[in-house]
RNA sequence: GGCGGUGUAGCUCAGGUGGUUAGAGCGACGGUCUCAUAAUCCGUAGGUCGAAGGUUCGAGUCCUUCCGCCGCCA
């Protein structure tokens, strides 16, 4: 077999600024990276970033920079924050390189050249906004991805035959189960192939910001085509030069291709089919983990936090942040995130559990042995309690390894701190600081046996956990006197093999306890940086989404942004010079337009207990607006009611209805039972609340 | 609406092919030790395993229906 490892992330949308949940992909992708390297494996580690399509052109515009400018200043926020967190790719790629974007090109005339490639015309509805063809759909209709009304058009592009790779896919799902992970995910894949698919518009003539169409520079390159190739560009797809030639034969398929949940249908089904058109391998397994939601600040008035790594490192520690989103969200599954949960994990894990051990077995090492690594006894000063340990170790070591196998790291993690735990509890029980006053040569032997054992245990752990906490396992590894852990070959770890009079290095503290005030402090932070921009999130302020572009529909942080998100969780604006902590101003305040409004209709939404479906007049207009009320109020009974709207809200598509507004309401008691606002005056439908 | 998934202690999760009193970690509470980062270690927490039926000698574990949540698709 070679011995080749080639991992990519997802490239990232340059329309919006990195946040933690691009962190967390990379992370975990850095991990998988750092493991392989340590079994001996020639890694490629590839990241970069995604700067094509209209999203930027139109994000660059808000800004007035040219969108090359923009995507240099936005990809290079990437590139900056992949190097705070200290993480270990081997290139970084941009779709705005020339070499990118000749293979690009490459990749288009060999799917021409092998029959794939039609020039059609498409007549339908189209969203500007997504650059997206809505099928089946009349004129006006929303579009799907972000509600927005489509327009029709009717455009000359060139056209992938998908429809010719239905079997072939299906086959695929079928002969390679692990093509796909999670199998969740597969099912769905396989159920949407499996509903047939039709032929894919690979050009776009509206806009000009992006690679154009060999021989016919009126079109460019669909994103995602143009996205896609990445994988292969990035190491040498396309190039003359016979090295990258070279290097794309050694490391082309790629072994695994991290995705988020939200860009699996491009991965799995579009680029496999491109692959299949162009006569390239298919990579190996294509991984989709969940989203890292940010849970509600208990403390204060609930509000949606987007959190930067950025401020996680410089309050803790890169390994705090890295071992809390391996260790407690379930890889695959969505994770929540939150300060408390981060400070809690890493005391408990940490410092209490793996630093602890450290600190106390060294300590004694030193203390007792002068530094040396004592002997274990083979026969008389032996006690089962020992072999236990080191059976325990052996076991651990092979679960450890299956479970990252099968990429649950987060319960990989856990099998490694079952032996920490055991250790504590090991040393608890033999009560080597007792035996550490007696100087007859048993004692002795008991003692150099006790310590041995633990610190042999904690040379397991810590080299398991390397990939997790790289730098912080360095620094145990160094004080156990091993010199650098990055030598160490863990294929070949195993029980014993800690040499015998090592002499241990300066013991200190790897991981000092964190106290409540740095919970505080980070919060402190992330408030401070948060600009008065409030970048949204589509799914009410609550998910990051790391990869995909497909649902990063932001907004570029333009000077005028409003809020899109969940209308409770507008952060409060703040500036340098602006109003008092927590206050805002009365400029702040005007920017909410408030209206009376009279609901005209009301129905429940079907399938959805809390949600009906108002249409509200607001004197000039008719509003769609849907609001959560419906446990609370029957619809009849609100027909001809008047409310207060907030009429300037942006758009936001619920259950497949798009809310143009948002219905004002008290929020009472612990339900959070909603209480519409009124007048106890009869006033005008219209009217503006100031 | 179609398909798929899921619902186990306050929280996060384990619980192949059904079998004694349903588990772990964290948190909480009480206690202990003192080598160690006020860490470790021990004990306690009494969860109708979403609900109701069914199959079975026996079901968290299989079947049916219902409810909740989530995903994909339409």
């Amino acid at each position: 077999m070679d011995n080749k490892f080639y991992i990519t992330t997802p490239i990232y949308y340059v329309n919006a600024r990195p946040h933690i949940g691009h962190a967390y992909t990379t992370i975990v992708c850095d991990m998988m990276a750092r493991r392989e390297r340590m079994l001996g494996k020639d890694v490629f580690f590839l990241t970069g970033t995604d700067e094509h399509g209209v999203h930027v052109e139109r994000a660059a515009q808000a800004a007035g920079k040219p969108a090359q400018q923009w995507a240099d200043e936005v990809s290079s926020s990437f590139r900056r924050l992949w190097d705070v967190l200290g993480l270990s790719y081997n290139k970084f790629i941009r779709t705005t390189d020339a070499e990118h974007k000749r293979g690009v090109q490459e990749m288009f005339r060999r799917l021409r050249d092998n029959g794939y490639i039609y020039k059609g015309k498409y007549t339908g509805q189209y969203c500007v906004f997504d650059e997206l063809y809505v099928d089946s759909a009349g004129p006006g209709a929303p579009c799907p991805e972000c509600g927005r009304p489509t327009e029709t058009v009717s455009e000359e592009n060139y056209f992938f035959k998908l429809s010719a790779f239905e079997e072939k896919l299906l086959k695929l799902y079928r002969d390679q189960p692990d093509f796909i992970r999670p199998e969740t995910r597969r099912n769905e894949v396989a159920s949407f192939v499996r509903s047939g698919l039709r032929d894919l518009s690979v050009t776009r003539s509206t806009f000009r910001w992006g690679v154009p169409v060999p021989d016919d520079p009126g079109h460019v390159i669909y994103v995602w085509l143009d996205a896609l190739s990445n994988y292969c560009t990035a190491i040498g797809f396309g190039s003359p030069d016979p090295a990258d030639q070279q290097r794309f034969q050694r490391y082309w398929p790629a072994d695994v291709h991290m995705i988020g949940k939200e860009i699996v249908r491009f991965h799995c089904v579009y680029w496999p089919a491109f692959l299949m058109a162009a006569g390239l391998e298919l990579p190996k397994t294509i991984v989709a983990h969940g989203w890292l939601l940010f849970e509600h600040d208990k403390m204060s008035k609930s509000r949606g936090n987007v959190v930067r790594a950025e401020t996680i490192v410089e309050a803790m520690s890169r390994d705090a942040l890295r071992y809390f989103l391996l260790r407690e969200i379930v890889f695959g599954q969505d994770g929540s995130f939150s300060f408390d949960a981060l400070v809690q994990r890493y005391n408990a894990d940490l410092a209490n559990d793996l630093g602890n051990l450290a600190s106390r077995t060294l300590t004694m090492i030193t203390r007792y042995f002068g530094g040396q690594v004592p002997y274990p006894s083979p026969t008389e000063a032996r006690k089962p309690a020992d072999d236990e340990i080191a059976e325990i170790a052996r076991r651990t070591i092979s679960e450890f390894n299956a479970k990252f196998e099968k990429f649950q790291f987060s319960h990989a993690l856990e099998t490694a701190w079952s032996l920490v735990s055991a250790v504590n509890k090991y040393l608890v029980e033999n009560e080597p600081w007792t035996l550490g006053e007696k100087q007859d040569d048993v004692s002795r032997a008991r003692l150099g046996t006790i310590l041995y054992t633990s610190a042999e245990a904690l040379r397991v752990v810590t080299a398991l956990a390397h990939p997790v906490i790289p730098e912080s396992s360095a620094r145990i590894w160094a004080q156990l006197g091993l010199g650098e852990i990055v030598n160490f070959k863990l294929a070949e770890l195993k029980w014993g093999q800690l040499p015998l009079g090592t002499k241990i290095g300066k013991v200190e503290p790897v991981f000092p306890r964190a106290d409540k005030s740095v919970v505080e402090k980070m919060q402190a932070m992330e408030q401070e940086r948060r600009t008065p921009t409030v970048e949204t999130e589509k799914k009410a302020g609550a998910a990051a989404q790391p990869a995909g572009r497909a649902v990063e529909v932001k907004p570029a942080p333009a000077p005028a942004a409003s809020a899109a998100g969940a209308p409770a969780t507008t952060p409060a604006a703040k500036a340098g010079a602006g109003p008092p902590e927590g206050k805002i101003s009365i400029d702040d305040f005007a920017k909410v337009e408030l209206r009376v409004g009279q609901v005209k209709l009301a129905e429940k939404v079907q399938g959805a207990d809390k949600l009906l479906r108002l249409e509200v007049d607001l004197g000039s207009e008719t509003r769609q607006v849907v609001a959560g009320i419906a446990e609370a109020y029957a619809p009849e009974l609100l027909i001809g009611r008047k409310v207060v709207i907030v009429a300037n809200l942006a758009p936001r598509k619920l259950r497949g209805l798009v809310s143009d507004g948002m219905i004002v309401a008290a929020s009472v008691g612990e339900q959070g039972k909603p209480v519409l606002a009124g007048f106890l005056e009869d006033v005008p439908v219209g009217a503006k609340l100031k």
